[in-house]
DNA sequence: GCGTAACCTTACGCACGAGTAAGTAGGGTG
DNA sequence: CACCCTACTTACTCGTGCGTAAGGTTACGC
């Protein structure tokens, strides 16, 4: 009709209409049809180029995830202090998060919730909180050194807090995607303030228990 | 055939069935037949008492929802100092969710997910957030009086905070939800330690800032 | 200028599952 | 014992939406 465009430019643009009505709809209340008809071109084009709606989801899911973790990797500069690292890193992700508020939804809340997407992303999840857990046991043999610790930590701690932080940075940012207004800078502040001085405090071999408010 | 039952039984077995299936399958795949089948009824007396499936989900949610804010109001006191409230409602909190994985993997995944009853969960995530900023704040008036708060802190500030922990405490719950192993009271120590300590430090003025690791 | 391959369409088959109509059986009350 | 109300069933209708068969059209190589 209007225009033949080759391959590769189609299958970015269904790709950006399925991000879209995955993110608005849900998975399953997501129709082919639909997805179709924003990218412009018929049904049977999209199976032709992506497959089958479980295929079409997985190309959306490796998309948004491999560009969520080139903004974040291209942020970083690794010779850095610890302290530094996360705050470009986050600084990236919130950014990346707020310009990308539809790919966001559909990592993290589509994903999850469906059974058969779940392990796909659980791995790419458990690769992130990895990570983290590798800087915050960079950021401790550091303090190490300096004489400050005075709890040893196994790794379990740190892969526990790892996860935590993860999960409080997926919060806000799960947050950042249903607010338009908010500034991603501002998040990642708030989060950084939330991390850092916590883990300092932590890494200080400050500790909390049941009977007394605070020791070390 | 083998056993009538009074309808308020009936209904508990059906919200019984429709939690697990709703939590296995996610809300579409979950089919009324299976949910039906499951609950050892046949599929029109679900819709006899419990109405379509929108309905039937919102019962879930609402069951699951209360019992999670009543187990957790018993377990605090609310004479008690902050940091001992907050450990009495993490405990709470961790038990409920290790003891009942499904309601919660229902109402955190599955609500979530679901455009059409985002905006229910979301009212319920606001009235705890609330309740968390509420603690904090309440915390930090307790360290004022002491002496010991240098910056003072903004009604945003606490919310920001208070959503940043609520999320970090989903998230961890939600890996207790997967894996059957975890214990709950472990979990919420972690949680603990990572919200207390932190947060002590921040309302004793303690603030990262970019150009230098800390401040205060 | 003509074949052919890539691009693109309309129009359908078909399964699955929500919701219902119509009717059966048990147990309490007069 | 006749009544009736509640618990319960089988056996359907019908919409929705995935996936496809079969065919049309443009561009490009030779």
């Amino acid at each position: 009709m209007l225009k033949r465009l080759p391959r590769v430019v189609r299958e970015q643009q269904m790709l950006d209409a399925a991000v879209k009505v995955f993110s608005n709809r849900g998975f399953h209340a997501a129709s082919m049809d639909e997805i179709a008809e924003l990218a412009g071109i018929s049904k049977p084009m999209v199976y032709a180029y992506l497959g089958a709606k479980d295929e079409l989801f997985l190309a959306c899911l490796q998309r948004e995830a491999t560009r969520l973790m080139e903004a974040v990797a291209g942020g970083v500069r690794p010779t850095a202090r610890p302290d530094e690292q996360l705050w470009n890193g986050l600084r990236a992700f919130f950014a990346f998060v707020g310009a990308h508020r539809d790919g966001w939804r559909v990592l993290y809340r589509q994903a999850r919730s469906e059974p058969r997407f779940a392990g796909e992303l659980a791995g790419m999840r458990a690769r992130i909180v990895e990570v983290v857990a590798a800087l915050l046991e960079s950021a401790c043999v550091q303090a190490d050194l300096a004489g400050r610790i005075r709890t040893p930590a196994r790794p379990d701690d740190f892969l526990a807090m790892a996860y935590a932080y993860v999960g409080a940075a997926e919060s806000l940012a799960d947050w950042l995607a249903d607010h338009e207004e908010e500034d991603p800078e501002q998040t990642a502040t708030r989060m950084m303030n939330f991390v850092w001085v916590g883990a300092d405090a932590l890494l200080q071999g400050r500790v909390w228990r049941a009977d007394r408010s605070q020791a070390g």
